[in-house]
DNA sequence: TCAACCTCTCAACTAATATTGATATATTGA
DNA sequence: TCAATATATCAATATTAGTTGAGAGGTTGA
């Protein structure tokens, strides 16, 4: 069911703490962080940290891998993707001007110069 | 704060109800649907749909107009917008390429003869 | 192997959220 | 104004989720 994993996503996007790792994760790209500096940079304590982390980890939004004594966690870019699709399907009904801005919004998002 | 509202927005849509009421009203364009219509679309009883309608309005993702005796919902489209650019700011670190899927997952959102 | 480090798991407590059924408010047409 | 229709509100209950602190696993370098 892909209403059942768009309902876990957004569950998982719905928490604060989780929310924050999502946007850093997402902002540190492909080589990720370790669980440790993700907390530091949030704020949050150790189990509090891995409770969320394992929640989007089970949500499909991240993913972890060890190195050394460090667990790395990414961002799961195709997973945001598929959620805005699900989200946004059949929007427009053949009329894209219906939708355009929203399709607009992520190429500023891609823009590291604008920030608002 | 632009988390809270991100936050709101987000909690909203981690609900079954609440999420098949956006992507009805998503699909349904700005003329919306009347509050009847979209408890028969989605089968839920008067009052568990006024309160996830109301909750959806309060997060500021649908608006509401009077009609007569009916109610018409309509989905903020900007607010969704905003939400993914909230989402994905700053996701690509002026490496477009890592974030161009989602990006390019928008695209095919609009256009009707895809479903996948 | 030992000590230090990084991270995860568990259980108890607290708080937030969804559902239900009954009732109330607002609008329309006769 | 009255009855029918459309929708919202309320209170009680049931369910789910987050936080905390203590402790347990793996991993590394000496």
């Amino acid at each position: 069911m892909e209403e059942e994993r768009a309902l876990a996503a957004f569950a998982a996007l719905s928490q604060e703490t989780r929310l924050r790792i999502v946007r850093l994760l997402i902002q540190a790209g492909p080589e990720g962080m370790a669980a440790g500096a993700i907390g530091e940079a949030i704020g949050a304590s150790t189990s509090r940290l891995s409770f969320h982390l394992t929640h989007l980890e089970h949500a499909g939004l991240i993913a972890s891998r060890r190195d050394g004594r460090f667990i790395i966690y990414t961002a799961i870019y195709p997973a945001f993707s598929g959620l805005i699709r699900f989200l946004m399907r059949d929007c427009c009904q053949g009329h894209p001007e219906i939708c355009a801005p929203v399709v607009a919004a992520l190429d500023c998002a891609c823009d590291p110069t604008e920030k608002a």
